[in-house]
DNA sequence: CTGAAAGCGCTTACAG
DNA sequence: CTGAAAGCGCTTACAG
């Protein structure tokens, strides 16, 4: 079992009688062959078993046809649907996938950008998902051909893809009013991130239009499980200051239910929850839970299409940002706040 | 932003005054130099901000310091647990992680493997989902260099990493009889697959050691939240043949939950049921989900310490089956047998 | 239409 | 200790 020496294009173009000049050629499809020669050529592969190094060919070509796709936690459902949406989308195009996970370590962050400016990948797909101190920023607007997906990292200018989260926060903050509730708290992410700022605006806009009286309690920390649980724990430190909590990610909601529910406090019967994800099996939950729901694949697959549409080398066509629509999906966890 | 080329060794080696052959050696280690030339070579490595190109260094050193992990649904939350344990291991030790999502579709499986006979990647994980006709088996023992992981490729002679299904099935009927139950249903996989077959043996064992009269129903079909359905509804079809389901993965128990509860089957009143996988919220559910768990992340991190490990020139090391360890997770979804 | 040859950017025997 | 040179396996102007 020595490392036997690959076949090469040398040698099907040794068995074709050609030069590998045509064999390279007829494979890059960039040739019109007279019949006889391509069936000769397409034998010797066949008979060789054929494949080209793709490591040859990308330090020739001075590109690799890999993406490149960070994300924070590959783990956590919401992102394992997005990476299961880029795969399939990059499959299709022939591209290759090469993931990295960050694990919320800037480091890393850093030096995945660096590895796109050395073109070890054609092009990144870039999820962060905590404040940046510019460094981020300034690093991709020198390297150039990443797309930011779901959370922002603001002073660079590339194509951003977000789902709408300020009409997400509009439609949890609608339902609720709806019910009659007036004061809510909103359990999110870090304050500073583009995510947690529009889901709590939309919600704020939704109360507010009812030109009543209402009020709004920021719980921010971050996109955890274990955030959900403290947060579940202040609300009840501080004796359940309002009727409804707004938790803006599936991990928050798991956190948060766990503790309400340890703690016996019944939902949506003392406290009505509204979700925001909608990737996990929410409608299982004892209560369904009522949330809203990310068009996760199609921010996967659309992260993709503007990777490769765009041109990167018209400054003004890259300062873009696109919102993919929000839905919410009404389940069981939402009722008129108790009269106690 | 033209694409400036990329500086490259040349440059470093110029902008020091030595030979590449001397920079190349000293990014190796395989070099003692001088301290006053070390350092000259390190500036002129910042000051151009140089990165090895790494096509070039897999083109010469004949391999990529990349493995494979071919899994067939990344959006799967037991797959992406598995991705991101082998994605952790593989950053820790240099590696980079090429990731393929068979999609269950054989005709991708076997193009990955191929792949790897190619020196595309140094080493693939290789999980499949589906019986293989011998074809796959043939081509893996071919290239070497793969472990398969999760379940079996039946004629492979290579380094197998199983949960302990046997075990785990065993836990469950255990748990099960203990509460009462003697006629159980076993909703599972495809039945040529190792993890069902052992599953239900195990189950089988567990209920068989108590010495007296059970009935364990197959219900065999695929890993899927669909097919959960279909076994609820089967089960209800037939007039309720049995006092528990064993639902033999997370996605099982979730369509099968979804129905059951759908048409007011209480759990664990009417029903009692044991999930297996524990990777989703199963302690939100309504009701908790008792449930086998499979140690997940050390089966991702244990299957890369294997493909590193394994001494691939020695034909005897290389037929080994491990199995990690599996427990149970009492939770609320078992109880006696209702008198009815 | 087809091929010889240079080049992609490294690594690594082989010499000095 | 250090370097010139060959080689990894492709692609692609450039000639014929």
């Amino acid at each position: 079992m020595s490392p036997k020496r690959a076949t090469s294009l040398k040698d099907v173009a040794e068995a074709a009688g050609v030069s590998v000049t045509t064999v390279s050629r007829l494979l890059n499809g960039s040739l019109e062959l007279p019949s006889e020669t391509k069936l000769r050529i397409e034998k010797a592969i066949r008979d060789l078993k054929y494949e080209p190094n793709p490591h040859a060919r990308r330090l020739s070509r001075g590109r690799s046809d890999t993406i490149g796709l960070v994300v924070p936690d590959i783990a956590n459902p919401f992102f394992a649907t997005l990476v299961s949406a880029v795969e399939e989308e990059a499959d299709k195009r022939g591209l290759a996938l090469s993931l990295y996970a960050t694990l919320n370590r800037p480091g890393r962050e850093i030096s995945y950008v660096t590895a796109l400016g050395r073109n070890h990948v054609d092009g990144l797909l870039f999820i962060t998902n905590h404040p940046d101190n510019g460094e981020l920023a300034s690093l991709i607007n020198q390297t150039g051909k990443v797309v930011i997906v779901d959370e922002d990292v603001p002073d660079a200018v590339v194509p951003k893809l977000f789902s709408d989260n300020d009409h997400g926060g509009y439609l949890a903050g609608r339902h609720l009013a709806d019910h009659g509730h007036r004061r809510v708290i909103y359990a999110g992410g870090p304050r500073e991130m583009i995510s947690t700022r529009r889901r709590s605006q939309g919600l704020e806009r939704a109360l507010k239009e009812r030109g009543e009286p209402f009020q709004v309690i920021r719980y921010e920390g971050s996109y955890t499980v274990e955030f959900g649980r403290e947060a579940a724990r202040r609300f009840l430190d501080e004796s359940m200051p309002a009727t409804a909590i707004f938790a803006s990610s599936d991990e928050i909601a798991i956190g948060l239910i766990e503790v309400l529910r340890a703690q016996g406090v019944s939902i949506p019967d003392e406290v009505s929850v509204v979700g925001f994800d909608d990737v996990g099996p929410l409608h299982l939950f004892a209560p369904p839970l009522t949330a809203i729901r990310q068009p996760v694949r199609a921010l996967g697959e659309r992260a993709l299409a503007l990777l490769l549409e765009t041109n990167w080398q018209e400054p003004e066509s890259l300062a873009s940002e696109e919102l993919l629509p929000v839905e919410i999906v009404v389940r069981n966890s939402v009722a008129p706040p108790s009269k106690s």
